[in-house]
DNA sequence: CGGACACCTGTTATGATATAACTATAACCG
DNA sequence: CGGTTATAGTTATATCATAACAGGTGTCCG
């Protein structure tokens, strides 16, 4: 881990959804593997190599990215699979909640946070339209009204999504400028 | 719950967003497609051959729809296109407002309310995992809170998505007797 | 140890969703 | 009418996702 602060839980959870890229350096990214890594042991389950490479692809950019986007850059580096095997790493990794599925754009991101890896959490999802920065924000309480606008509809709700595309930070000061 | 009136705007949108399925007759299908006729008309837009052709597929259902359902569909009736076709007149279709895109299953559901034709208005989708029916409910509130949570991490919104999936109310009754 | 078992991956094929590029035709307007 | 724009046809291809079956790997227990 780190010398001087290793990130605490509430550290994680606490961070603005869109960092700075710049942050998102080789010792960065080793850690979010490190914490994957520990989600999938605590739940007993095999973090393997192909799992370990899929997430690193995707945990490597803030955007949100295609399954054949991760095939294809596996590939430059070397190793070719085929897309089920991607597909299935994916499910994996899902199921564990380290990445989350981004309904808008059939793509995943990686999760920054160390909360969402209960199924059933779900944040609200903040996708850039001009850059595919993806960023998370807590949202309990409208979920929570979405539901009870469900039910007075009689509906019965299992799975609820909500995500927001717009403009992330950097490219709304970048847009306001202009 | 029983009238004899004609429905008027306001009925139409006050209506249960899941109505029963016998209520969806030729006759009632018809004024569904008179209705879409007339929101081309008041954009002077084309609600051409194809365009109508396609929204009768999509609204002659009250489940979601994908693309290559309606192009079997209409193969069946004799009308035998590309499928580049049927997406050119569903993105005009979406474009006025008369059909919605449900993000998390790639499908498409005629809207059946007067109040969803102008851009940025949306409501909550709730989709049904057992029989596929989609209804509407209004959320103009739940929209303004995930706004909020959205410019609180300095994000710019500009469209919401917000899709419930789980059962209908005819399918929940089904599960409780069960 | 070694066999049973669960889980993961490889291989091949195919299904499902969506768009690019170019051509042809139809509607609209002065 | 002729120019302009919108719509649709044609062909090809990109992108997203899974089925089916075979083979390999780790783990556990007798
Ligand atoms: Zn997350
Ligand atoms: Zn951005
Ligand atoms: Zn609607
Ligand atoms: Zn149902």
């Amino acid at each position: 881990m780190s010398e001087t602060q290793a990130p605490t839980k509430s550290d994680a959870n606490q961070r603005s959804p869109f960092p700075n890229p710049d942050q998102q350096t080789a010792k960065k990214l080793a850690q979010t593997v490190e914490r994957a890594a520990k989600v999938f042991a605590d739940k007993s389950l095999r973090f393997t190599k192909l799992r370990q490479q899929v997430f690193e692809e995707i945990a490597a950019t803030h955007a949100s990215i295609g399954a054949y986007e991760i095939l294809a850059r596996l590939g430059d580096k070397g190793t070719r699979v085929a897309p089920i095997s991607i597909y299935r790493a994916i499910d994996a990794l899902l199921d564990a909640g380290v990445i989350h599925r981004l309904e808008s754009k059939n793509a995943f991101f990686a999760c920054r946070r160390t909360d969402h890896t209960v199924k059933g959490r779900r944040p609200i999802f903040l996708s850039c339209e001009k850059c595919g920065a993806v960023g998370e924000v807590d949202g309990q309480h409208i979920f929570d009204l979405i539901g009870e606008a469900a039910k007075e509809a009689k509906f019965t709700p299992r799975i609820k999504f909500v995500e927001v595309q717009g403009l992330c930070p950097r490219c709304t000061a970048a847009a306001e400028k202009a």
